[in-house]
DNA sequence: ATATTAGTTGCGACAATTTGCAATAACCAA
DNA sequence: TTGGTTATTGCAAATTGTCGCAACTAATAT
C-alpha cells in the first residue's frame, strides 16, 4: 500500500467530498497495479470483487482522484491516458512512440521553462506530470526521421 | 486560401500518394475554419457539399495530412486534438485549461531542452507542436491553486 | 482513349469514453 | 440512532475515434 488511506480520506471529507467504497477500491487497484495503469485494467481488477461497479464510475473516479492530486494522469503516445499514484514531488515522462517505454524526469527540468513562460507570456504553466514524446535509444535507429 | 494547392498536390503525387477530391475538401475546410479545428467541425463543413464523405475519411485524412506535414496536430486540454495548417516553422502552444485559448511559442524555446534530453538520457524528443497546459493571465485568478 | 494497379474511400461494426438522470447512500446534525 | 441533504453511483444512450474489407478511382503507361 503506497498511499496513506486515513490521510486521503480526511482530505476528501474536508473538501466536502465523500469516501465511498468505489473510490477506495479504485485507488487500491491503481496502487496495486503499479505505474501507468489503464482505466480498463482498473475496471478488470475492481469488478472481480465488485461486479456491480460500472465502467463510468471507474472513469469518473480516476478523473476525480486526479483533480484531487491523489492520482496523476500520464499521456501515452497513442493518445490514451494512464494513471499512477501521485508522489509528493511531481515528475515528467519521456514516452517512446515506438515501444511505449518511458523515462522519468525530475520535476526540476522544467523549472526555468516555467519561469520563462511566466515572465514572458504571463502564462502559468502546469508543470506536473508533463509527457514528452519521441524515441528512446533502442528505437531511434529503426524509427526513421 | 492560406495554402499553395498546386505545390501540395505535387508533393503528394511525388511521394506516391493521390490527390483526391476528399483530401482537397478536407484541407480547404481546415483552412477556412482557421486555427485549432476539431475533426467534427471539419466533418460538418465538408458534408454540406459532399454528404457521402464519411467520418472515417475525415479522421484518416487529417492524420494523413499531418504525417505529410501539411497539417499540424495540436493537443487540447481535454485530451482531444485539433488541427491547423502547418506553417513553415513548427511552433508550440500554451493552452489555457479554463478558457481553451492559446498562445503560440517559437520553436526555439525547446531547443536547449531537447539537447539536454538527448545528451543526458539518449532520448530524442519530438519537439514539433508540443502543447503545454496551464492558465492564461485572464483565467489564473479565478482558477484557484 | 483504355486498361492496369494500387492507393483510397465508404460502410458497418467495434472499442473507448462521456453524459443525463433517477436511485442510492455517505455524511452531518439533532 | 434517525432523518435530511446532496454527492455519488449505475444504467443506458450518446459521442468520439478506429478498423477490416470490398468497391472505387487517380495516376501511369500503352
Amino acid at each position: 500500500m503506497s498511499h496513506n488511506t486515513a490521510e486521503i480520506n480526511r482530505r476528501l471529507r474536508e473538501a466536502g467530498y465523500r469516501v465511498t467504497p468505489q473510490r477506495q477500491l479504485i485507488l487500491d487497484a491503481v496502487c496495486k497495479l503499479g505505474k501507468h495503469v489503464s482505466p480498463d485494467a482498473v475496471y478488470e481488477v475492481v469488478r472481480r470483487n465488485t461486479p456491480s461497479l460500472s465502467r463510468a464510475t471507474v472513469y469518473r473516479t480516476l478523473h476525480f482522484l486526479t483533480e484531487q492530486r491523489i492520482l496523476a494522469m500520464v499521456q501515452m503516445s497513442d493518445g490514451r491516458v494512464a494513471y499512477e499514484v501521485a508522489g509528493p514531488e511531481p515528475h515528467h515522462h519521456l514516452v517512446c512512440r515506438t515501444c511505449d517505454s518511458y523515462l522519468e524526469l525530475p520535476h526540476s527540468v522544467l523549472r526555468t521553462f516555467r519561469q520563462r513562460m511566466e515572465s514572458q507570456y504571463d502564462f502559468e504553466v502546469d508543470v506536473s506530470h508533463v509527457s514528452f514524446f519521441g524515441h528512446c535509444n533502442d528505437c531511434r535507429d529503426t524509427a526513421g526521421a
